[in-house]
DNA sequence: AAGAATTTAGCAACAGCGTTGCGTAATAGG
DNA sequence: CCTATTACGCAACGCTGTTGCTAAATTCTT
């Protein structure tokens, strides 16, 4: 393992991205907004507002008359500033999205693909639908990238897709790199669920803590956000969460195990009773919260998001009552904001992320 | 929420504490074996070892002759330059060890406890034992501080216990602040399980890939390791590992919810099916594997190292034949090197890691 | 109307970091 | 004795955030 070493400009891009994660998240700022979120120094903060001033990100947007004394500059994000284009590669579609560098989403599609598709097939309608976002808008010089969540298991750092579950076509195929042979644009793979969670970080600015997406369709997965960053694990496997054991003996999974949370789960969901279901993942939840201690739990999938209220409800009650000492231990349980294009929006967003994003200096796998 | 500022100050101790961590990891070094391990500059290296050396953390241990050319200087830690005192509070005993900067144990003593002690009884006992630690050695300017590991819930962060478990005198105790004033030396307060994960990423150097500390002894807990760091969750809870559900409508739990791993595995293992309790117990592993994909899996605690070959023999089996795709997704399972005096010695580790280990920028949560 | 008080903001000098360029020390081999 | 090789540090540099101070823009006070 190495870990990354720090410069100066690395030193820059950190507290250049500090003071991006504040503006992402509120309509305006001033310096001394800044400087007491931050608690770097009025004159440092001059720095990094001229610069980010002069690259466009962030604008002037008026002054603020205080009681007495010389007006303070209020700044803002310029949105359109940047773009970042996500995918979503599920089973049938490919979703695509539009996003600014506020996480706002500008454009959504979704395209059939083919059953059991092949990469080529893949890069094919990729390449179609980024062409049909790019075509109508002049984005010259502000489309940072495209992000692409999928199913794993995958490598993230090497951008390989290492045996795309279900998909007999999909073993050991260098996605990133032949997507930004095919797009001519930089190009980030990651886990469907690690890509949500990012979304949801990225719209909370720098101050979301530990958090994990819930996602219920087909099969049941996890993204995490711990520490602030994501957290993939050793082997970008992380976010199995459907197949983790919740009833010893229980009915067979599909892993090979019995009683899985994503098993006995579908059984009570396909036999109707979604307040079963609801109450199944809620335990899957209250474990996660118990293990990790959570500060979010968000909600999303296309199964999930069919019964919103239900699955809302059981977990929320099983996060307040389950969870010992609830006065102090607060979670908070939602629903994703951004709906059925949570993944695509967070592969783009980890693309803005990995650009305007809080650098992390995290060692790589060892 | 704030996050960290970075300044230059910043950048030094990162770098150097990079260099201390592969210090502490092979038994000697010399510029190069930074240079290719860390990717920093010979010359930035050079820097490094020069403060490295006034400081006394470092020292020459002689040369290496190349095959032809000048001989390259070579270094080693100086173990002994710093020490640090850990300690495990546990329900009837206090064990109290010295730990020195390459993380080796020279010294360690339990002293029991009273029956539901309060915090000046500990706080007596912890005067005695750290006195009779300091008493027959010369640390004078080399003993960093005193790391208490306990059970929680607690505040890590404030150093406050919050309702500690089955200790009734135990309700918002700033125990870090009353025994900072006790022993005039800088105090760290921790969870048990956090501070016995951090001892086997310590002893590891930077080398240390994402890591749980499982801990079997009257209750069941999960240290966790997290991208280079302790991973604490949003109110220093994480960790209540033995509180997830893996049998729906098992018996009841203590924590008010049935079929939780403790008591299935307890209830196994007071009927004495060892070999039941560690395959209950490799369940709860493997589902943490699926949610997190670990690296390595620590094996702790008196009631498991009572009977370490079942236990060992069941997870590792577990986690090689249940996780699928086991030829790349290699995970190691190992007992943890330092038995009973994990805990403490983990705790005396966290003193030294916040002063000499590599630092994080990591947001405190919001 | 003029000056004091207050708030904001930037210029200039500075210390400290890693980097770059290059010179020097220490060895083995011819 | 010279050359090749390897190790290593001095000195200058570019860059960071910081510190000290000045200037600008406004309201309040006299």
């Amino acid at each position: 393992m190495t870990r990354t070493t720090a410069d100066v400009t690395f030193l820059r891009d950190y507290n250049q991205a500090l003071v991006m994660a504040v503006g992402r998240t509120v309509p305006t700022f001033e310096r001394s907004t800044i400087v007491s979120d931050t608690g770097l120094t009025p004159q440092a903060v001059s720095k990094v507002i001229a610069r980010l001033t002069a690259d466009g990100l962030i604008r002037s947007a008026g002054v603020r008359r205080p009681r007495i004394g010389k007006p303070a500059v209020v700044y803002e994000l310029v949105p359109d500033s940047r773009y970042a284009i996500g995918a979503h590669v599920a089973r049938r579609t490919l979703r695509l999205v539009l996003v600014d560098l506020a996480g706002a989403v500008h454009h959504s599609a979704v395209h059939p693909l083919p059953g059991d598709f092949t990469p080529e097939q893949l890069l094919h309608t990729l390449h179609a639908g980024v062409g049909a976002i790019t075509a109508g808008r002049d984005l010259r010089g502000r489309l940072t990238g495209v992000g692409i969540g999928m199913i794993g298991p995958l490598d993230h750092e090497h951008g390989m897709v290492r045996d795309a579950h279900g998909l007999r076509h999909w073993h050991d195929v260098a996605l990133r790199e032949i997507a930004e042979a095919h797009l001519g644009l930089p190009v980030h793979l990651d886990k469907d669920v690690t890509a949500g969670v990012t979304a949801e970080a990225w719209r909370h600015g720098g101050t979301f803590g530990d958090a994990v997406l819930i996602m219920v369709e087909s099969g049941i997965g996890g993204g995490f956000w711990l520490g602030g960053t994501a957290h993939r694990g050793a082997h970008t496997n992380a976010g199995e969460f459907g197949h983790t054991v919740v009833e010893l003996d229980g009915p067979l999974c599909v892993c090979g195990r019995h009683g899985c949370l994503e098993i006995v789960h579908n059984r009570a969901a396909e036999a109707g009773d979604i307040a079963r279901a609801a109450r199944v993942l809620a335990v899957g939840v209250v474990n996660l919260l118990q293990t990790l201690d959570l500060a979010h739990v968000v909600l999303a999938g296309a199964d999930l998001l069919r019964h919103p209220r239900p699955y809302l409800a059981a977990v929320e009650q099983a996060v307040h009552t389950d969870v010992p000492r609830a006065d102090w231990l607060t979670t908070d349980v939602t629903l994703s904001s951004l709906g059925a294009d949570v993944i695509a929006a967070g592969a783009a967003m980890q693309v803005l992320d990995k650009q305007y994003g809080v650098p992390g200096l995290a060692p790589r796998q060892g």
